[in-house]
RNA sequence: GGCUUCGUAGCUUAAUGGAUAGAGCAUCUGACUACGGAUCAGAAGGUUAGUGGUUCGAGUCCACUCGAGGUCACCA
């Protein structure tokens, strides 16, 4: 029933095998929505076909034409203009087609295939808390997750969290320097941010330190002797400052020295390590409940961080690694267009790939998914394609599965967000915010205005969070996006309220239809179908396939710009007719069916993108 | 420099190789005594960075040029 397209793409086929006697393979039949300046639902591109049929375009349109209308009760009519085939879709297939999205609660999904896929997001350090880049990977991570699952998949989602080395001990030193015992509770501050704020400080006081000494003899030495002559002070000394941090600075020998306590399972160390990384769950899962998402399985890279080293013997063993004479192991790529690249050093330790070579093994013994999506930013591009041919080389079962969901970096009107310039958009600053916003305007024009507070509380967090996960949402994944903090999240246009709008107008039509219990079952005899309505009937018509496209390119943002597409169509479909006092008994019927089944899918839709419905706003 | 992502209206963006490049924001003008005005209708705003090529047809594919980001660590 919802195989409409394909249909007609088998149709044409069959037009052109009866009418020139050639075959053409399905893929050459585009079938396309007609646009709304001409008469007709769907439009065949005859193009293809003028040269094996030896006619002019027109003439091979009408004989298709022909054909179709002749021998296909779903095509009550068509047009011929300039080489395009318009179809007119008989009114008969749409009621059939709107009883059955009623008539099916998972219309667009896709059955249960038992085939598994796992998805990473999110994958914090717990030296600071989440930010709006977190919120990017989050949405998009959970958004993919959803898809996948409506597309039949089992998703595992997990993160690994990156729990310990230097930034983590950091915040340690810092805390046992300067923290005089304060904890979150006594503080009274959200215990990631009371972890990440220490962080800070340490960044502070370090670089406090560092333009101190700079003023040193030492220093100035090591600038006479070092400098590239192109350089002053201050570029030198920027480009020094891990070569100060591990040779010279105090506080950096406290952290190598933590790190080292961590290493050799010092107690007290792992007792304020537990303690510090605790604050930080603690504070994560709140900001993780805001976002409405939540995961199978945490991975801890202090879990995983020396695993991998099977992978390398068995790497040396397939020849897909050497040795060289310092006994360091290399993978060589270069005929792949990569370069070569080490996965163990000479002392026999773990490097950052080899990790994750370890980590993408047990995560198979662990679940076995055939699949494994990987939601990071675009940074680090050149890493997953160096990882996914690596595991392709060592012919791991999963190896055709593998997906770098890549996104890029959300940045500020100034550039890129830094941590040590405060320019740091918090991720549960921007909650609130949005949150404000929506409480705010829901008070000065919302329906919901005079409702009780927990009520104007829990339509403004549906509210404000719509707006936020839709912004970020609707724009391509491999698009930078530009934030503003100075130009609030919108409301208004092409955003989640809208969305959300249409869902609150058909529920309230619902109500009424509840509450005066009118009777929907002569909507089949309406026949007159308006273009408005017909709109929205193709709208819902595309919605399976775009999901399943959207699933088979790991892309939220179609989905989006679906649900946007036909709240539009809904509004104005609003406008252009009446419901309730439609002219017949059987028009009214007909369209509180097809309003119904548009919020079936809207909610649906939404519901991928992690964004819920009000029932009023 | 090599590899890579991107470049569409003032801003944010859409468009499986198909018709006059579609929206939103901002600007201007209209529409509620009629189902909820977070809506709708309209105006204005475009050499799709540039040049060439492939094609019946190019924002889309190819080549080159220009511009922006990323990456090219025995860091993670």
């Amino acid at each position: 029933m919802t195989q409409l397209i394909q249909h007609l793409q088998q149709s044409v086929q069959d037009a052109v095998a009866h009418l020139y006697g050639e075959t053409v393979a399905s893929s050459k039949v585009q079938i396309n929505q007609t646009p709304a300046e001409f008469t007709g639902d769907y439009s065949v591109v005859v193009f293809p076909y003028v040269k094996l049929a030896k006619k002019a375009p027109d003439q091979v349109a009408n004989e298709i034409g022909t054909y179709l209308q002749e021998n296909r009760p779903e095509v009550a009519a068509f047009n011929v203009i300039k080489g395009f085939l318009n179809l007119e879709i008989a009114n008969s297939f749409w009621q059939q087609f709107l009883q059955s999205v009623l008539a099916d609660a998972a219309f667009g999904r896709q059955p249960r295939s038992g085939r598994k896929v796992m998805v990473e997001f999110s994958s914090p350090n717990t030296n600071k808390p989440l930010h709006l880049g977190h919120i990017r990977n989050i949405l998009l991570g959970w958004s993919c997750s959803k898809i996948l699952d409506a597309a039949g998949y089992d998703v595992v989602k997990v993160q690994i969290i990156n729990d310990r080395g230097v930034a983590i001990c950091k915040s340690m030193v810092s805390w046992l320097n300067w923290g005089e015992g304060k904890t979150p509770t006594s503080e009274n501050i959200k215990s990631d941010h009371f972890v990440g704020d220490y962080y800070v400080l340490f960044e502070q006081k370090s670089k406090v330190e560092y333009e101190t000494w700079q003023q040193t003899d030492v220093a100035k030495a090591i600038f006479e002797e070092k400098r590239k002559p192109t350089q002053d002070e201050k570029t030198f000394f920027k480009d020094y400052k891990n070569k100060w941090f591990n040779d010279f600075s105090v506080f950096g020998a406290e952290v190598r020295e933590m790190l080292l306590k961590w290493e050799a399972h010092d107690p007290e160390t792992l007792a304020l390590w537990k303690q510090m990384n605790g604050w930080v769950y603690a504070g994560f899962e709140q900001t993780y409940n805001d976002l409405g998402v939540s995961f199978e399985k945490l991975y801890y890279e202090s879990d995983t961080y020396l695993l991998g080293k099977d992978i390398v013997e068995d790497g040396l063993s397939k020849s897909v690694f050497f040795r060289k004479e310092d006994s360091s192991v290399w993978v060589d790529l270069t005929d792949a267009g990569f370069d070569q690249k080490v996965v163990l050093r000479a002392d026999g330790t773990s490097v950052y790939i080899t990790q994750d070579l370890g980590t993408a093994r047990m995560r198979y013994q662990d679940f076995n998914c055939e699949k494994m999506v990987y939601v990071v930013a675009d940074e680090q591009n050149y890493h997953f394609s160096v990882l996914f041919e690596i595991l392709k080389r060592l012919d791991e079962p999963y190896a055709a599965g593998l997906y770098h969901l890549s996104y890029g970096l959300v940045e500020l009107p100034t550039g890129r967000m830094k941590t040590r310039e405060g320019t740091v958009v918090d991720a549960d600053d921007l909650i609130t915010e949005v949150r404000r916003l929506a409480l705010e305007s829901i008070e000065s024009q919302g329906e919901s205005a005079n409702a009780e507070e927990s009520v104007r509380l829990d339509v403004a967090n549906k509210v404000g969070m719509a707006a936020l996960k839709y912004f970020i949402i609707k724009v391509h994944p491999h698009k930078k996006m530009i934030f503003n903090p100075e130009e609030s999240v919108d409301l208004q246009g092409q955003t989640g309220p809208y969305i959300q709008y249409s869902y609150v107008r058909i529920n309230s039509l619902m109500q009424r239809v509840a509450l005066e219990n009118i009777n929907l079952t002569m909507a089949d005899q309406y026949l007159d179908l308006q273009d408005a309505e017909k709109e929205l009937l193709v709208a819902l018509h595309e919605y399976p396939g775009i999901l399943q496209n959207a699933a088979n390119n790991y892309d939220p943002s179609l989905i989006a710009n679906f649900s946007y597409s036909l709240a539009k169509s809904f509004h104005k479909f609003w406008h252009d007719v009446r419901v309730f006092s439609a002219p017949t008994p059987e028009a009214r019927a007909f369209r509180l069916q097809l309003s119904k089944a548009v919020g079936q899918v809207l909610q649906s839709a939404m519901d991928l993108l992690g964004i819920e419905m009000p029932e009023r706003m």
